[in-house]
DNA sequence: TGTACATCAGTGAACGCGCGTTCACTGATGTAC
DNA sequence: TGTACATCAGTGAACGCGCGTTCACTGATGTAC
């Protein structure tokens, strides 16, 4: 196959690794392990990247890897149930702060989605990317931060605080509402703060609830 | 690694294969390919499949995958091609359908995906799960679906059909509201038709745009 | 109609590269006494 | 304080399996004359 990579990084250059970590402590080897792999698997997918490079932009042997977890495909499950689980702790406390406001509650959850998607943009894009590869896989019973906001709307059905409907439809479409405008960041086709769009995006997905 | 298929599939059992083509004329050798190829790839992803496999649930050998495309990478861009080109003219058959009525064409698009998603699961599955993977790579220029909608609606603006604002930003909210639904039947948490909801995920999606 | 040749989908064994993983080793740190 | 030992993160060369791809071959179909 022909030149792949026109510029070619030295991999020493590598060395001063991103040192935040996902579920290590940051600074440390496996901090600089995570987020090497975690930016990797976010911009091409876990299979398309080697434990090579992702040991060569930590700055670790390869070997290294296995110091900390029992192979590649452990690495990224761990990586993304800290930001599934992540999301959920979060929603839950967003829905518990206006537990009798459903309009509030919208308004929080969709803030958790926008500050999330903000504040660590890689973790945030692998969680996109890679949500059918784990979520087909979890399906029943695990903490699912789409569950919680099914039920609530659901709740919000009953008390009349929402039109009657499918409550897990509903929930999808309001979750779409926020979610695609990630996916189209990510996609390089919208350039904004998702923060900067929180009042509206959750005026939006309450409509959509409203509507669906 | 410990027993990992439950159930050994004969791979004779296999060849009794699908030949709903996606690019070649159905019951052609060229179209169980696709189907298989199609399949395999919207549920376990590109990588996680073997040429052999696809072979095997396509009734063929595996030389013969090689008669028809060059590679696997490109029978899997083939695929994708397919579905996005396909949606793209949809979509603006749907929009010309109703040049001057805004909420008709809302009405209209929306029914395009709904009846895509309905028509040919699989496809509309791969569509939705591989975008990351094809959709960084074109970027720029390329026909498209997004595009489109975007557009429209910045119209929309202009004439004051709609509240003005950031059009990628609502054309993305509206897209949500129909894709993100799709996602999660696909997920296993919403088994519904969504044609059978397709003038309410209108309306949803309408909100969503004037709210966004 | 029959013969000679070209084309091409299909075959399946073989190839060899790239990958995830292993493993014997090193050096630093901590603990016991 | 010093010595002996245990623990463990880190190393990097080596391994070997699995994969995408190749290739010499077959058989069917079409065309020329």
């Amino acid at each position: 196959m022909p030149p792949t990579d026109a510029t070619p990084l030295h991999s020493d250059m590598m060395a001063a690794a991103d040192a935040r970590g996902v579920t290590a402590p940051d600074g440390t080897a496996m901090a600089r392990i995570e987020r090497a792999a975690l930016t990797l698997f976010a911009t091409r997918g876990i299979d398309g990247v080697t434990t090579r490079e992702i040991a060569a932009r930590a700055g670790v042997a390869e070997g290294s890897i296995y110091r900390h977890y029992p192979g590649k495909e452990a690495l990224a499950r761990a990586l993304f149930d800290a930001i599934h689980g992540r999301l959920f702790e979060l929603i839950e406390d967003a829905l518990t702060a206006s537990i009798d406001d459903f309009e509030a509650a919208v308004t929080n959850v969709v803030a958790v989605y926008c500050q999330a998607a903000d504040a660590d943009r890689v973790l945030f894009e692998y969680h996109i990317t890679q949500m059918f590869r784990f979520a087909r896989a979890d399906a029943a019973g695990r903490p699912d931060p789409t569950g919680l906001i099914a039920k609530r709307i659901a709740r919000a059905m009953a008390e009349g605080d929402c039109p009657s409907g499918n409550a897990e439809l509903k929930a999808a479409a309001a979750l779409g509402v926020v979610l695609q405008p990630a996916a189209h960041r990510i996609a390089g086709r919208l350039n904004i703060a998702l923060t900067d769009h929180s009042r509206t995006l959750a005026r939006a997905a309450l409509a959509a609830i409203r509507e669906a």
